[in-house]
DNA sequence: AATTCATTTGACCATCTGATCAGATTAGTA
DNA sequence: TACTAATCTGATCAGATGGTCAAATGAATT
């Protein structure tokens, strides 16, 4: 324990506040002089754990990337219709609530045309979402489900959890909120998860 | 009609470039010189019409929102639920399609924390969304459909049909299309008013 | 202790960008 | 034509910002 922090716990320092520049100013808007005073270091130090403002951004953005794929990844298929729809959305707004600046930097990068993550759109989340899409298909031809178009029914929930990250100042003004609370997040949850079954046609056996 | 184009057209293109750079790059990482470029103008020219890059955001960003404001109000109660929804599903995906920019730009504004449109939200936004509230309240009240939280609904519509616009890229990768041409609009349409009427207990009298 | 390597940092630079300004050009009017 | 006001624009600037570098510091190894 010589030293303060140890290199790699630095890195991850100033990726967290990175994170946090980025999401809330932008690539562009990011300053990296503001990125090392919150981290309590000087400019020079950042650059030279990150060669340029690219690369850390690059380097934050595969953070969250990486972080999604695993919490999403292991949402297995082996459960009825409407335990998976309550896994899936409980988990996507927990992440949304956990962590609302990585959904808005996420947003802000698809909005400019995902530039950085190309590669990652076509081979990470497409092969999930065409999995997703499959799983909703069998259902549809078991019957478990009222038939629809499963892509836009996984756009539909996923727009509707990612909402409340990305426009969370706009829905905490119409709700007359100040924070994104556990209650509130909660009362998403269900509301979403209910409309969502009600749509499908899937009898809820158990309230929450 | 001695000049190529007088005073009030050349403004009416300068916000019209404005609001594309504005809305790929963002309000910072918008170039002045580049809208100047676009819009074959100097760069002194455009910063003679406003003054400065902040005043010309917020003219583009005012622009933006007149224009909705304009669009929704009419949206009138006088209707049956299905016919409501409709209207407002068709609406909105037509003005995402139309102007996917003018979406990705307030997206973008609202991400960062809408720090420019603090009083339209409150002002503008926040009666009309009351108003929408109130409608299906009634109508949860007369029966007309099934009883669930007005606003999460309303957020819900919002969110699904801008999605299209903001996430066109990850949308159009994972639909394997190249754009957002009438018929993906159509069926966007037509599937997410299916899905809400369903969920809200709504009998489709007529086919689309 | 001497050497080597990684890390840290203040000083500095090249470039970009929003903004200014004075002078030119044009349009409208008496 | 003469005069005024609005519009246009090239030149230029001041400040900010990403990035570089050489020297200093610290840690580990022989």
């Amino acid at each position: 324990m010589g030293t303060l922090s140890d290199t790699h716990a630095l890195q991850d320092r100033l990726l967290t506040v990175a994170k946090e520049e980025f999401a809330k100013q932008g690539l562009k808007g990011a300053r990296l002089q503001k990125i090392a005073d919150e981290a309590q270091v000087p400019k020079a130090t950042l650059l030279y754990h990150f060669k340029s403002k690219t690369v850390l951004y690059q380097r934050v953005l595969e953070t969250i990337l990486s972080a999604w794929d695993e919490g999403f990844e292991e949402l297995t298929i082996d459960a009825e219709p409407e335990i998976f729809f309550r896994r899936l959305i409980d988990t996507k707004i927990a992440s949304v609530r956990t962590d609302p600046l990585a959904s808005k930097l996420f947003a802000q990068e698809i909005i400019q045309g995902a530039p950085h993550l190309d590669a990652h759109l076509s081979q990470q989340v497409k092969p999930w979402f065409r999995q997703q899409v499959s799983i909703l298909e069998q259902w549809m031809d078991e019957g478990k489900i009222r038939r629809t178009d499963p892509t836009r029914l996984i756009f539909l929930i996923w727009a509707a959890t990612q909402h409340y990250a990305d426009f969370q100042a706009q829905v905490l003004t119409l709700m007359n909120r100040q924070e994104f609370d556990a209650e509130l997040a909660t009362d998403t949850s269900t509301f979403l998860h209910e409309f969502i079954c009600n749509s499908l046609g899937i009898m809820d056996q158990k309230h929450r």
